[in-house]
Order: C-alpha cells, then structure tokens, then sequence
DNA sequence: AAAATAATTAACCAAATGGTTAAACTATAA
DNA sequence: TTATAGTTTAACCATTTGGTTAATTATTTT
C-alpha cells in the first residue's frame, strides 16, 4: 500500500481490494485497516460504518464500470461493429477487474432493490438504439428477429460468465491465469463471429 | 419447517436454505437453529462445526447437481439432440434452484482449490465424447471447427448467467419472477437454435 | 505564537457469534 | 425394571468484531 496517499484514499483502496475479494460478511474491518496501513478508528472518522464504506465503494465501482457495459450499445455503428466494440470493452474492464462480476451478483444476491437502485442508471437510451436497429436489420433480411433481451443477454452471458466461472474453468481444462487471460483475448474475436453467425440470416 | 422430520435431517435443510441465500460468512449458526426449529447445541452435536456443516450441505448440493450439467454431453445422440438435451436439463435443474449458482461461484471465489476438488468429479468421459464428436462434425462439413471449451463455455454461460443476472435482468427489462421463469422456458428451444445456427455450416 | 480545528491513535466497550458443558430427558437393551 | 446409550436443552464461555472515546499529534487560522 502506498504511503504517499492520503488516509482516505488509502482506505478506499484497501477497502476496494477486501471487500471485493470477501464480500460485505466476509470482510473485516481490522484487515481492511492493516490493508490501508492505518487505525481501524480513521475507518470510523472517514466512513461511520463499515456498510456505509461498503456502500461508498460499491457506487464507485458501479459508477467506474456500468456505463461501460451498455454504452457502446448506443453508438451509430453497424451492427457488428457494435457487437465487436462491446465485446472488447467488456471483457477488456474484466480482464482488470476479474473479481468484480462475482462482487455484484453477489451483492445484488444479498440486496437486491438496493443493489439496483445504485445500478439503475444503465439505459441512457443505448437500449432503444439498439432494439431499433435489431427491427431494422432483421426488416432488411439481414440478420434473423431477435428480441433485444434475447440478444444482450446471449452476448452479455458469453462475455461475463467465463470470469464467474474461471477457477472451474481452470480446474477442468488444467489452465494457468496467463492462459485464462490469453483465452479471454480470443474470444474478443471468437464471441463476435458467434453472435453474427447465430442470428445471421447468411452464411 | 415440518415438525415430523428427524433433527439431523432439519437442520439440513435449513442449513442449506440459509447457506444458499447468504453464503458461509453471512449465515449464522443460531439462524440456522432457528430455521430448523432446534436448539443450536445439535447443530454442533451432528456436524462438529460452522465449516464442517456447511462443507456436508455444499457437498451434496454439488453432489445432486453436478452430474446433471454435463453427462448429458456423454450420451450417444445427434449433436443438435445432445443441446437440446443439455439446455433442457440444466434450465430445468436451475429453476428449481435459482440460487444454486451464485452460491457455488461465491464458494469458488472463497476457496477455489477445496471447492475444485470437491466438484472435481465432473468428467465422466463426457468431455472426450463430445470433443469428438465435435471434431466429426466438423470433418463431415456439418458445423465450424470449434474447441470444446469455446462450445461449452458458450453453451453454459447461455443457460447459467441469466439467472446470475435474473435481478438485473428484472430490473431492467421490468420482469416479474413468473415472467422470468416463463422467459427461462422460453430459452430451453431459443438457445439449442442459436448455438446451432452459430456453429452451422448451413442455413 | 496562540488558538482552534482536523487527523490519528491506543485503549476500551458492548453485542454478536461460534462453540462447550452439564444436566435432563428419551428410547433402548439387559 | 433398571441400567445404558443416545438426544435435547438452557446456561455459559471465550473470542471476534463493529464501533466509541478520550487523549495526542499535526495542521490551519487568526
């Protein structure tokens, strides 16, 4: 931990690191307050309670994160560019995050109305965009109907699952983290010419 | 909690209801006693402690479900049946326990090398059989060459994440738990046709 | 420099929590 | 029937844990 910083931020850092890596339950205070190199009190002083400090790092980490995972939906790209720039933006925030898909579903396990309120603000009309362009492409015989929940969640799935699942993936395919991360890489290819292939109306 | 089961068998599956919905270090043991209507002193009477009692639950969970999400790949049909075979069993299996999947990933992250070996056992040859098979179909000019993992992986996230994401995906589309599980029926022919159209060789 | 404010710490505290114990109760075997 | 072994419980215990306090040190303001 850095000595440079000042003790807030050190604390949000150690506090990001713990709490994604054990949870809300599973986190301590005293091991967040030795991760920052500081006195568990500075916890108290800065943030009253350790879920408020949850809570404090939980938004920010929605904040830094969300509109990544939608946004590039919005744009005024063709179709497969669209789905090719999303799904290396993602997988390129998970590549640096790979413990933050378990961190939220787990927390939006445990809370879920409060969870989705922090969450809420994704759509940004990226949403409409993209379901209009699906009815167009699908009017011009281009790609087959889909419905839009249909199609994200199928990107999203093949996009974010492989993270959740990585240490099983690991154990039974005998893969190191380099060639998790390797693997992560190709698929920024790979999941792109699946999607395309499977609503494609053409081959 | 019903009255006539035996004790050993009530705390059970009260310890498998509070586990599975707030995971080791959110579940407490007087939680547990009280779901099951006993004094706590059994809990430690039958499973000597917190860890040994959750480990007996997570076991049989794993027991009762992993067998199921994957053996379907070992059986002697089409390809096109085995996916349909497949999404059907474990769409089914998750439906049933919605949770069960957050709780197993949330376990993996807390203890990736015990919780491996206990899920270990997965195999069965299923694995060799369908990576074959595959390799076949492509020889034939029926589908794309494509890796086993990349197949399954793609096939897995699509059954598995959505209920990972089931309160987003409530959320943000609006959806009611009946029209989750409506949706996730839906699903067990819309993803045996996507994968299919996206490895095909054909239209 | 002095006063006032903010940051930091060690020591403490009360509640929660996993776990134990000894006694009481129940079923079973002799 | 009575000894024996297995179950169940209330009361306890030790530790952990989130949180507080009062005193100390650093910083800013006047």
């Amino acid at each position: 931990m850095a000595k440079d910083l000042k003790a807030e931020e050190k604390i949000k850092q150690a506090a990001r690191e713990i709490f994604v890596k054990k949870g809300l339950a599973g986190a301590r205070m005293q091991e967040i307050a030795d991760e920052a190199g500081i006195n568990k009190a500075m916890l108290h002083y800065y943030y009253r309670s350790k879920e408020k400090l949850f809570e404090a790092i939980f938004t920010e980490l929605i904040e830094e994160f969300a509109p990544r995972m939608i946004s590039a939906m919005g744009s005024d790209r063709p179709l497969k560019e669209k789905i090719e720039m999303y799904v290396n933006e993602v997988i390129t925030a998970l590549k640096a995050h790979p413990e933050l898909p378990i961190f939220i579903f787990n927390e939006l396990r445990n809370n879920p109305s409060g969870t989705l309120k922090k969450i809420g603000i994704i759509e940004s009309g990226a949403l409409e965009k993209i379901t209009k362009q699906l009815q167009e492409e699908a009017e011009a015989g281009n790609i087959q109907p889909i419905p839009v929940q249909e199609f994200m969640i199928n990107m999203a799935s093949m996009c974010i699952f492989p993270f959740l699942a990585k240490p099983m993936f690991q154990g039974l395919f005998g893969a190191t983290d380099e060639m998790f991360e390797f693997y992560m890489e190709m698929r920024k290819n790979t999941i792109p010419e699946y999607v395309m292939n499977a609503i494609s109306t053409k081959k």
